[in-house]
DNA sequence: ACGTGTGAATTAGTTCACAGCT
DNA sequence: AGCTGTGAACTAATTCACACGT
């Protein structure tokens, strides 16, 4: 009952509960049902309370969950109850966008440092950085013992980038060149390529215009 | 045959495909097997052919897919056979990087205006616009027949920047804010939110450090 | 009366395996 | 010999529906 074999899938779902009821929780809220926050996440209730019984018996019958508890529970579960200190290569117009966003920090996550490997780029400041050279970068991911990597170079690059940053240790890339990634199976990788979004999107759009 | 139903799920697959099919004519390949595709995007190759399947008859027995065929055939299927014009609200770092990223001329979608409601900005040139008040993006949408928005303002202004754009005709929405959208049921919408893929594979690392 | 937790039923998605064509 | 297209078999995911507790 606690974790026996967990499906990717409702892995994939925890994090958005997790947002959901942090959102609730600064409005005010302290309970919520399962149908409540499903038509909150246009899902079905069933799927809430299964998903999150995978882990425990969370809710009270009658009642619903305590907001505090599920939010504790939750980061918990998905190892964000502290901070994970990630890298980010590429200190392009997403690298410098990355840098600046402020809900890594707010939900455990913190940028360490940003790599490039452009001369123009190495040395200059961007936020509370200085863009350094990505040849340091697996040393320096090796004595602190970082395990995540936020991949921003171009495609050509991603892959001989992302193998340098497994072999120094880094265990999750957020990969946001457009590509598929080829890596050991102990290293978790997660794309955003908003072309495939805006393709997805086109494929139900009319032909008008 | 052509298409009767269409899965979501398979939907969603297409583009991954013809971004990598893109990949393979840029190296100079022309043909290619469903077993070789698959290696490259590590899907099984019956899925692949199965997905295609749904939409006609692309392949030749005993040899494969020839490349600039099948380019032709998603890109009709996805309708990004065209160039769509998108437009993009809010002009922080965020988009600021979304309209300097050249992915989207390439593949077909031109970002056409951007948006804020934030006086400091609007009138201030980024890349090859000048951010113009929100409140002139209804009729800008109306009167060019835009239908693809890309939402970029903070998680509070979401869901009603993303009520404006639909009442004025976009069809589409591409959501950058942390925030399930509810919308009508005519109306795409995809989400990019960086701090659900990490949490996702953060629950996969070892707690150890 | 309300809402959880969960077996059972259902629906959806994937993979197998092979006939048939080049 | 090689590879597609696809019905059949299999696996996974979702939803139902209800016993049980508040």
């Amino acid at each position: 009952m606690t974790d026996k074999q967990v499906p990717d899938v409702v892995v994939g779902r925890l994090p958005l509960y997790l947002r959901t009821l942090k959102q609730l929780q600064t409005e005010g809220r302290r309970v919520i049902s399962s149908a409540q926050l499903a038509k909150l996440l246009h899902l079905n209730p069933a799927q809430i309370r299964k998903d999150l019984s995978m882990f425990g018996e969370f809710g009270r019958q009658g009642v619903g969950y305590t907001i505090p508890d599920l939010i504790a529970q939750l980061e918990r579960i998905l190892h964000v109850d502290r901070t994970w200190e990630m890298i980010v290569v590429g200190a392009g117009a997403l690298g410098q966008a990355l840098v600046n966003y402020p809900g890594f920090e707010i939900n455990g996550f913190r940028i360490a440092a940003i790599y490039d490997n452009d001369p123009a780029k190495i040395g200059k400041p961007i936020g509370r950085f200085i863009v350094r050279d990505v040849q340091y970068m697996p040393e320096d991911v090796r004595s602190h013992g970082w395990r995540i990597g936020i991949l921003a170079v171009p495609e050509a690059a991603a892959q001989a980038v992302a193998e340098q940053m497994v072999s120094a240790g880094i265990r999750a890339i957020l990969c946001y060149a457009p590509t598929v990634l080829t890596l050991p199976g102990n290293v978790q990788v997660q794309y955003i390529d908003p072309i495939v979004h805006l393709q997805h999107m086109a494929f139900y759009l009319e032909e008008t215009d």
